[in-house]
RNA sequence: GCGAAAGUGGCGGAAUUGGUAGACGCGCAGGACUCAGAAUCCUGUGGGGUAACAGCCGUGGGGGUUCGAUUCCCCCCUUUCGCACCA
């Protein structure tokens, strides 16, 4: 038996092992628990990275705890291939996007399965490949079908320089990120997903998801930002017709001194045109036009508009009021027109300042009284309506209602319910994505291509310049086609889904991912929905949202039966690591220092003491980064896991620190020996020498069982993964010492042994590999991958003497030992007649005496 | 600006329901082994204080509730994250 351990030879070993035995491949069964348990699958950019390393190292310990526990769990892996990074390894180094999406794939898989990870690898799904995305193109056609996917003009970002579109993350500070020129925005027919149709349920339903963070919670409900209000229409005074506005304040309408416009709002030019404000209108829209809403939303604050020379009548004052555009109005929210309350809205507070409009207070605080025209700013709390006709006296809260019922009984308004949440635009304008199955005839329109013609595949012939705009519409072999209907010659739509349309339904996929005449077959039904979900929080608004929109509408179709993707969720924190900063030359890499760590550390270019120690996320740019491969090569994988888990609870940001993997490898290392030199606990079979075991062997079996119930309460209730494997490091130095000691050794095997095959087990998810092979090395036969989750005895647990805490006034004077059957009177009796206690009760009054059982006694004294 | 989370030794962190603050790991110090080093093992390690003990101080700061507060309440400070004209 080698002394040393030797991590890279055992890993090897346990990883073709499981490969070879297929040992964490599932089907169905009916007689056991299911659980599905599913970390985010990953880009495939190129190299694993420590957020990898930690995001499914915790859903390894999750999945391989619940197979002990005997669950049948589906613990798959795939991969988001489609995206732009590959599309631009296509321009700049002329791979195509295919290439080096597949090259990523194969290397980073077999980093992963270095890691000893243990997923049912046939299920791997790549959703580049035809087979998967052919079902995003399924999937499409039926929303289109139901009304779910429709077109509309929208805005998008354009380089005029580069003739090609952005996509947001390509827009760095309004200019494009490669020629720099400005951004404009521009126009363009693209589809959309009606999301808003689901908003309500998707609200709803977020009750029902206990086992998601709050925070998570609380961002989709603001994304989603219902807004309950009222729906007014404002007559056009010399035209036909009137503004429909939403607001969520109707109770202020008696205020409504003015109407704002949103700049793209339709009846802007209109309104103005022959009006001496025609002009300016003019200037003001063209000024806005090519500043997306987003932008205008960056430097808020500064109120702009512009009279439209035109004017409406408020339906309940009866007076004319102008109507103004304004920057701050969105068209894409409500009706794109707002009535302005300037005495109860902080915005037209400031926009009717500037402009010099009336300020008509409406709504009257109990403590004060308020008066338009020496407010400081608007009152935008609860109070009773004023100067509001047959309304005032009413409480406003009351008023809101009121005043939405009255407006619909004569006929110009309703009640009303907004949502923030948009409708999901899914076209890109390029190549390497899911192509959109649309074909365009001129007599026919947009035509879905038949099911039985799909996949429409991606083709070969195009070429990859950063210039123009979807690349597939430069390949004669895909645009030119005949209409499916009339057989004219046609043309396909040439843009391709978001890439979030992959990722929303990929975990459907895992259960059965081999179906191929439905997107997911009635084993869907078995492994839905995924019990335990784990990623990064940087998906908590889009693809959480995504994915729930696509579970209900697919769940619509049939396709599924679950209402929610994900039953619990588990937000990882980031990686972190120290940094080094020179205040000319940037970041630095902890490597290329010079200078020491006692005379402080230099720039090695310009010798200027350098920035030590902020702690970032890990990111290339700031050069604090580790290749989790050189880790897996100097330490292995089981050392990379151990640190992982150890140094912070999941939910929390980690701290890399090369100390600690030490720590990590340290431990293995020392378990490792200790299992090792004590072989003969292995091979013979006796429980020691036979006498009864001493007080202290007892105490060390109680530990046993204690840990046992620790570890286990840990992983399964709360993930902190840190504090269970703490706790059997806790056990381990016990039980080391105990080893060491020949008596102990002799007459206590059997519990050494009993507390040893206990580390191993409670190890297994952790650091499977090593645990395998000590499991094997101390005479097991059966594979540690098939031995159950071991369990404490109540009995074992049972304490024999306790320590009881004795307090005076609340501070601790003093501890003693008793045993576990005494009574409360001999305990307090106990506790006054400590020498040390007593000293400080000395001539004093007790006036009470708190006993906590089990635990300690407080003795309350005067004085 | 609004909202949320967090702040504990030299460091990462623990204390799960209000009951011994600092588990476990790192670092550091002393010792053993060694010609020496590395590795390993043992002991110690919140601060101050003492010959040693004791008492004393201590969970960002200030107040409160309680026999007892890292934990509950109020105010303030700092950091991180999210949202940021949604009418």
């Amino acid at each position: 038996m080698d002394q040393r351990y030797q991590a890279k030879a055992i890993e090897e070993k346990w990883q073709k092992l499981w490969a070879d035995e297929q040992s964490f491949e599932v089907t169905e069964d009916p007689a056991k628990p299911k659980y599905y348990v599913l970390e985010m699958f990953p880009y495939p950019s190129g190299r694993i990275h420590m957020g990898h390393v930690r995001n499914y190292s915790i859903g390894d310990v999750v999945a391989r705890y619940k197979r002990m526990r005997g669950y049948n769990v589906l613990h798959p892996m795939g991969w988001d291939a489609f995206g732009l990074p590959a599309e631009n390894a296509a321009i700049e180094r002329k791979v195509h996007p295919e290439a080096w999406t597949q090259e990523n794939i194969l290397y980073m898989k077999t980093q992963l399965k270095r890691m000893g990870l243990s997923y049912d690898w046939r299920r791997e799904l790549a959703t580049c490949q035809p087979e998967y995305y052919r079902w995003n193109q399924w999937i499409f056609l039926q929303f289109y079908k139901k009304g779910l996917a429709y077109k509309k003009s929208s805005f998008v970002n354009w380089c005029p320089s580069c003739a090609t579109v952005l996509a947001n993350e390509q827009v760095v500070d309004g200019a494009c990120w490669r020629c720099d020129s400005a951004v404009a925005q521009k126009e363009l027919e693209q589809w959309f997903f009606r999301i808003t149709d689901y908003a309500e349920e998707l609200l709803k339903d977020l009750d029902q998801l206990t086992g998601w963070p709050d925070k998570v919670l609380t961002m989709q409900r603001n994304w989603i930002g219902k807004s309950i209000g009222a729906e007014i229409e404002f007559p056009l005074v010399g035209h036909d017709g009137a503004l429909k506005i939403f607001t969520t304040r109707p109770d202020t309408i008696y205020g409504a001194t003015f109407v704002s416009l949103a700049v793209e709002h339709p009846l802007a030019l209109q309104l103005s045109s022959g009006t001496a404000q025609a002009d300016a209108v003019k200037q003001f829209i063209e000024r806005y036009k090519n500043i997306s809403t987003a932008k205008r939303g960056a430097d808020e604050g500064e109120k702009e508009g512009v009279f439209t020379g035109a004017y409406c009548r408020n339906p309940f004052t009866g007076e004319d009021i102008p109507i103004y555009l304004a920057n701050f109005v969105l068209m894409e929210y409500g009706t794109g027109a707002v009535m302005a309350v300037p005495a109860h809205d902080q915005r037209d507070f400031e926009f009717a300042k500037k402009y010099s409009l009336p300020i008509r207070v409406v709504i009257q605080p109990k403590d004060q009284e308020l008066h338009g025209d020496t407010l400081k700013e608007a009152y935008v709390d609860e109070g009773v309506m004023r100067d509001s006709g047959e309304f005032s006296g009413t409480a406003n809260v009351a008023g809101k209602e009121k005043i939405a019922v009255y407006a619909e009984a004569k006929g110009f308004g309703k009640k009303a319910i907004r949502f923030r949440l948009r409708d999901w635009g899914v076209s890109r304008q390029r190549y390497w994505g899911t192509p959109i199955p649309i074909i365009y005839c001129d007599k026919c329109g947009a035509v879905p291509v038949p099911e039985n013609f799909l996949p429409v595949e991606l083709p070969k012939d195009v070429p990859f310049s950063g210039k123009g705009g979807s690349p597939l519409q430069e390949s004669a072999v895909f645009l030119h086609v005949d209409c499916p209907k009339c057989g004219a010659q046609g043309r396909r739509e040439t843009d391709t889904m978001d890439t979030f349309v992959d990722s929303s339904w990929y975990y459907l996929r895992y259960a059965s991912a081999d179906a191929n005449s439905a997107p997911v077959d009635a084993r869907g039904r078995y492994w839905m929905a995924v019990d335990q979900y784990i990623g990064g929080v940087e998906h908590a608004v889009l693809h959480l949202l995504y994915a729930r929109f696509f579970t209900k509408a697919l769940r619509d179709i049939g396709l599924t039966h679950v209402d929610e993707p994900f039953s619990n969720l588990l937000t990882q924190g980031m990686v972190s690591k120290e940094t080094y900063k020179c205040a000319e030359h940037g970041w630095l890499f902890p490597n290329e220092l010079a200078g020491g760590e006692k005379d402080g550390w230099q720039c090695p270019q310009c010798q200027r003491a350098v920035d030590k120690g902020r702690v970032e996320k890990m990111s290339k740019s700031k050069k604090n980064i580790i290749d989790p491969e050189d880790l897996i090569a100097a330490y292995g994988a089981d050392t990379a896991r151990l640190f992982t888990l150890f140094a912070a609870p999941p939910e929390k940001d980690l701290e890399w620190s090369d100390q600690g993997v030490e720590g990590a490898f340290r431990f293995l290392t020392r378990l490792w020996r200790l299992v090792q030199q004590h072989g003969e606990l292995w091979t013979s079979n006796g429980s020691g020498d036979g006498a009864a075991p001493s007080a202290e062997l007892r105490e060390l079996r109680r530990q046993v069982h204690r840990t046992i119930k620790k570890v286990t309460d840990d992983i399964d209730g709360r993930f902190h993964f840190n504090t269970a494997i703490a706790a059997i490091m806790e056990l381990f130095n016990a039980l080391s010492l105990a080893a060491q000691d020949t008596t102990k050794r002799s007459a206590g095997a059997a519990i050494i042994r009993e507390g040893l095959e206990s580390i191993i087990l409670l190890l297994a998810p952790f650091v499977p590999h090593v645990a395998s092979e000590l499991w094997e090395q101390s005479g097991h036969k059966e594979r540690l991958d098939r031995v159950p989750w071991p369990s404490y005895s109540e009995a074992a647990l049972e304490e024999e003497q306790l320590l009881i805490v004795v307090q005076v006034n609340g501070k601790v004077r003093g501890k003693m030992t008793v045993p576990a059957d005494i009574t409360q009177e001999r305990i307090e009796r106990m506790a006054m007649e400590d020498g040390r206690v007593m000293s400080f009760c000395d001539g004093k009054k007790i006036t009470r005496l708190v006993y906590v059982p089990r635990r300690l006694v407080n003795i309350v004294v005067e004085g």
